[in-house]
DNA sequence: CGCCGTCCTTGATATGGATCAATGGCGGGT
DNA sequence: ACCCGCCATTGATCCATATCAAGGACGGCG
């Protein structure tokens, strides 16, 4: 199944920006904190481009060649891998200040899609450059390996969730979830926008579309959230979070 | 619910052994290859001692401090996190030439436990001394950088399982899973023996232990395995892949 | 402004795997 | 060698979620 029936693939603007991050205002979001400013002026060779992606294009796709990662300024991204029958499985939605691109690493060739849930714009970080910085600026080494390491504990995570949580549990730990990173970066911890379909969200917790619809409604009737389309307002955060630490079963 | 109701904790043999990285048998499975001499000089200063893990035992639990990688030589490992209910998750199976505690690099702590299913062996790698280390040696650098990048993509695989796959389909992967990886370590490619319960796998798989023990009981009667507890004998691999990549639904 | 396509909601029904329960078998310890 | 505890198997039943089906709402575009 998939989720896009014709994504207009590698639709990406040409036009790139020539940037610096020293005066980038993520990145307290993407780069490691407490730099020397001749260790800035080096974290200023990382970042050769910007690109803009549009809504349903692919940052990178699986079997693309891995050169950089994609560090996030705008919009959110989601991740998909697929089995060869053409299941495919969102292995992540990322937002601002995070960084896609992790699992091409290990083969140099990306194993999954990324994709724009709306238009977006991301800096673009070369590999081998990260790795010759990185010698020299031992923070970011530092800094490469905790978020790949966030990365890894935040699959742990969803692996908890999808293989022992029942309905509710994981569509209130997604919620919570995007709540917690949205108020992180100055937004409403109360009320939400919704970046992705229903389809989405069920991939990603392993359910499908109905039943995320469903259990939206159920915690609508329940008081606990108010929905209209992707637009969600929490009503009770604290039941939602009881929900998902209840022992439910086994 | 606790797979191990009273898992004799940190009971670990204190006899550590000296050793070096450039004489060991192991160093093909989580060492880089094609060093220099001087290089792989450099290497030896990296594992510092070796430590012995009786069965059941934790080599490390959640809420440790992060000190150390730990490159199995003997024996088999599971990684677990838990839920803040009890509920647990089983998020891998190790074994020799296999890396474990990646997880404790972002916030210096261990977010899950790693269990010994049998005694094992491992080597300790100090991680500050491997960003050391690796700043001089590219390679090593590079390699730290694929097997955390392969840990996100394994990662990737296993959310593809719990998320869409059947009992019959994850089963299937499972055991393909862990004949590929016997094999690449000079083992039969068509029997296997596990090391860990029928629980344990259910764990991991997203499944209750009488449904993987039915399914195992279905596998026999179709005549694709033979199971004699925790003996298994494959006797059609072929028929194995194609329940993986059968599409069964949606 | 109305149409169309995509996404969402809701109901009825089916089913895969969980749960509950009972028995069996192996292995480790004394 | 025997016992005991843990692990595995198998059957009967139940239930959470999938599946199938039918509208409904919104937004973009002609």
């Amino acid at each position: 199944m998939n989720l896009m029936p014709n994504p207009p693939y590698r639709s990406v603007d040409a036009q790139t920006i020539k940037v610096a991050c020293s005066n980038c205002n993520m990145r307290e979001l993407c780069m490691p904190m407490g730099l020397s400013p001749q260790e800035m002026e080096r974290l200023d060779d990382l970042v050769a481009v910007r690109r803009r992606v549009k809504r349903n294009a692919s940052l990178f796709r699986n079997g693309d060649a891995f050169k950089s990662l994609f560090a996030i300024r705008v919009g959110v991204f989601k991740t998909c891998v697929a089995a060869e029958d053409g299941r495919d499985q969102v292995t992540g939605f990322q937002m601002a200040g995070e960084v896609v691109g992790l699992d091409g690493i290990v083969n140099s060739r990306h194993t999954c899609d990324a994709v724009a849930l709306e238009d977006a714009e991301v800096c673009v970080l070369p590999f081998d450059r990260i790795e010759d910085i990185s010698r020299e600026v031992s923070a970011l080494h530092h800094h490469v390996h905790r978020i790949m390491s966030r990365e890894i504990v935040r699959e742990h995570g969803v692996m908890l969730l999808l293989g022992s949580m029942r309905a509710e549990e994981r569509l209130a730990a997604f919620l919570l979830n995007l709540l917690q990173r949205l108020h992180a970066r100055g937004f409403s911890s109360s009320e939400l926008v919704l970046r992705m379909t229903r389809e989405e969200i069920g991939s990603y917790l392993g359910l499908k579309l109905e039943t995320v619809s469903r259990t939206f409604s159920k915690f609508a009737d329940d008081g606990l959230i108010e929905v209209h389309q992707r637009h969600v307002r929490i009503l009770d955060v604290e039941a939602l979070k009881s929900i998902v630490n209840q022992q439910s079963c086994s």
